[in-house]
This record gives structure tokens, C-alpha cells and sequence, in this order.
DNA sequence: TTGATATTTTCATAACTATAGAATCATTGG
DNA sequence: CCAATGATTCTATAGTTATGAAAATATCAA
């Protein structure tokens, strides 16, 4: 297995979990500001504990990223990485083919994008 | 949680794991016609018992198909199954914002699907 | 039918993942 | 310095996933 597929079944992993991909919605959402780690705690209701061993998870696979301020440690998501995941899966898994992703998909986002 | 995350979580945990991965791609490769059970074994050094497990877990996540063809099972991507995990990523994980999904991505597609 | 072929299912075992309370560490305000 | 706050790490336990040999199932050809 090359590297690549490897950190792409890290960052699958990652996301393939209730609470992680809940999480991962809520730092989108939340944008690049972040969300302090209590806080995300506090909305997906999961213990600190498990928060935290979630979301250690998610930043090994390097689909979030975090810092300090304060007492609070902010996680942020990593934009980057699901470009190259989407990126990643479209060229390797669907092999340009139309049945996969079909026009509409691209098109209506990026219309949302010049919008 | 809905239950268009429970599939999405099926699906990317489905290919979030080395040969499973590496089997879903060997099926795109392979298109429309697909592969017989026995040949993608050999093509990935697994034994039949092992594919036997991993395949079951891809049918169950909706993302192969199978057909039988005498003795052999033949089994092929789903395409929608992965056009729909990825504009479910593109819209949920990314919430249209460029920063994720840059234009390239989707116009290197395109020009790919066009040619 | 019988034997060969293609594949799955069963089984035991090892490895990994999830959960959450308790203990610990880091930072700040008084 | 000390207490309070925000968060992680430790620990134990339960549950899930991966592995591959052996047994069972399905299909075909002679």
C-alpha cells in the first residue's frame, strides 16, 4: 500500500464514526474560528473523555487541527484535507467516469461556490 | 442521528480499511463488467475467506453489487453509491465554502468527463 | 451421480475501537 | 501560591473487526 492510501483509510476512518462525523459537520459550520473542545462536547453530548479520544482520532488522521487560547483548546476543521480526500476518491475510486459523479454534483457546487 | 449519516458512516468505514479500499478500486478498473470473486483474491494476495469477509462487508454497505454467473459471483462498483457519499462530503463536510473543495478539483473532473 | 471448481460460512483467536469515571496536567485570576 | 477551570491521559471493560484454516454450500461438466 502506498502512503497515500494509507492517510486517505485514516482520514475515511476518521469520518466513518457518529460522533466524529457529527463533529466534523459542527467545525464546518462553526468555520475557522473553531469550536473550544467543552463546547463541542457540550453539543454533541458525549462525555469530555470520549470527546477527547474522539476528536485525537480525528487529528492523527490530520482532518482537524487545533490551538490554544487559554485554557480552552480550539479545533478547527481542516479544509485542505477533505479537498484532497474528495480529490483522492473522485480520481482513484471513480476513475473519471460520469456514473460516479455526475455532472450535477460538480456543477451545483460549484454554482454555490460563484454564488 | 438521520439516517442518511448512518449510510454515509456504512460506506466510508466500508472503504476505510487497506484491502477494502484497494478492492474498490480494482472493481472501478475492472467497470461495468466487474470481477469474479476468485480473480480480484488473487489480484489482491487475500485469502478466499478473508475477500469472502471484506466483500460482505462492501455489499452490506451498498457500495458493490453482485451477480452470479455459474460458479463464479461477480462483483462491480455501485457508481451512485459513491456519487452519493461524495456530494453527501461536498455538501455536509464542506458547506460549500471554496476553502474545501477548490475549483480545480471539480474542473479537472469535468474536462476529464468531457474528453 | 460424482468429482471438481468457486465461493461462502463457521469458528477460534488476536487485535483494535469505544466508553466513561477518575486522576492528572495546563492555564489563569485573585 | 492557590483554587478554579478547561482539557487530556489513564484505566478498565465491553464491543467490534480482522484473520485464515476447515467445513459447508452451490454450480457445472462428464
Amino acid at each position: 500500500m502506498d502512503q497515500t492510501a494509507a492517510k486517505v483509510i485514516e482520514a475515511l476512518g476518521a469520518l466513518a464514526q457518529e460522533h466524529r462525523l457529527a463533529l466534523f459537520q459542527l467545525l464546518v459550520e462553526a468555520g475557522g474560528s473553531g469550536m473550544a473542545a467543552g463546547a463541542i462536547a457540550a453539543a454533541l453530548d458525549v462525555p469530555a473523555s470520549s470527546l477527547s479520544f474522539h476528536i485525537a482520532h480525528m487529528e492523527r488522521a490530520g482532518i482537524v487541527q487545533r490551538l490554544r487560547r487559554g485554557r480552552s483548546l480550539i479545533y478547527s476543521a481542516d479544509y485542505g484535507a477533505m479537498n484532497r480526500l474528495i480529490a483522492y476518491l473522485m480520481e482513484n475510486c471513480c476513475n473519471g467516469d460520469h456514473r460516479c459523479v455526475d455532472a450535477s454534483t460538480c456543477s451545483t457546487f460549484e454554482e454555490r461556490q460563484i454564488t
